[in-house]
DNA sequence: CAGGATCCTCGAAGATACTG
DNA sequence: CAGTATCTTCGAGGATCCTG
């Protein structure tokens, strides 16, 4: 069974994508950072997630153990701060491919 | 400005989180791999998916690029296998912290 | 086999107002 | 400041049937 096997069916990969493949958890995670940050200076930090939203994927983040409170305020506990190395990996990914995907299509449309 | 500010606010990353950041795109890309693969051998690969969302996603990927039609079937295109690798690392990423992630889910509950 | 067309449901997400 | 409560909208996604 290869790497990419595992993304077939069910399996950890698909299980992570279920807990994590919303539209901010992972914005969430990255707006976090490796520091401790506020409530307030996430949802300014974020930008144009709303306060309901914000308030809920901390709380579904917290509930699967990536994040934990400090109060006031959160930050990453290890297993959030493992997959922020993850999510850097995109980060970097998008930084060099985002003009490519665009450019594809323009080209498309 | 940090590896993890771009994904805040207006930046490559939400905007490649925005292309691929629904429910299937990202397991299509793992279902298609490496190889060219045929319709129904992504439907029956992948699972629990269904035609009309795998058409929908195949169609959405092809229109950005990261994979393009190759009668009859599809394969990834260049950019499409350079993302292949980051989803390999999340998919990596899954396959050891999933089981620290469901048991603290056990626990908040 | 590989879709397209249609209809429908349900939950994500926003807007707004309220609270300790 | 950091939420909670309520209402509403909108579109992702499923189910089903049809087609070259």
């Amino acid at each position: 069974m290869s790497k990419v096997d595992i993304f077939l069916a069910d399996c950890p990969a698909r299980t992570t994508l279920a807990l994590i493949g919303d539209t901010w958890s992972v914005v969430v995670i990255a707006g976090l950072g490796e520091r401790h940050r506020r409530y307030s200076e996430l949802l300014e930090r974020i930008g144009g997630i709303s306060k309901k939203m914000l308030t809920q994927t901390l709380q579904k983040l917290e509930r699967n153990g990536l994040i934990e409170r400090d109060a006031p305020g959160y930050r990453l506990t290890e297993l959030g701060t493992s997959l922020l190395d993850v999510v850097c990996v995109l980060a970097e990914w998008a930084e060099q491919h985002t003009d490519a995907l665009l450019d594809a299509r323009a080209v498309a449309d």
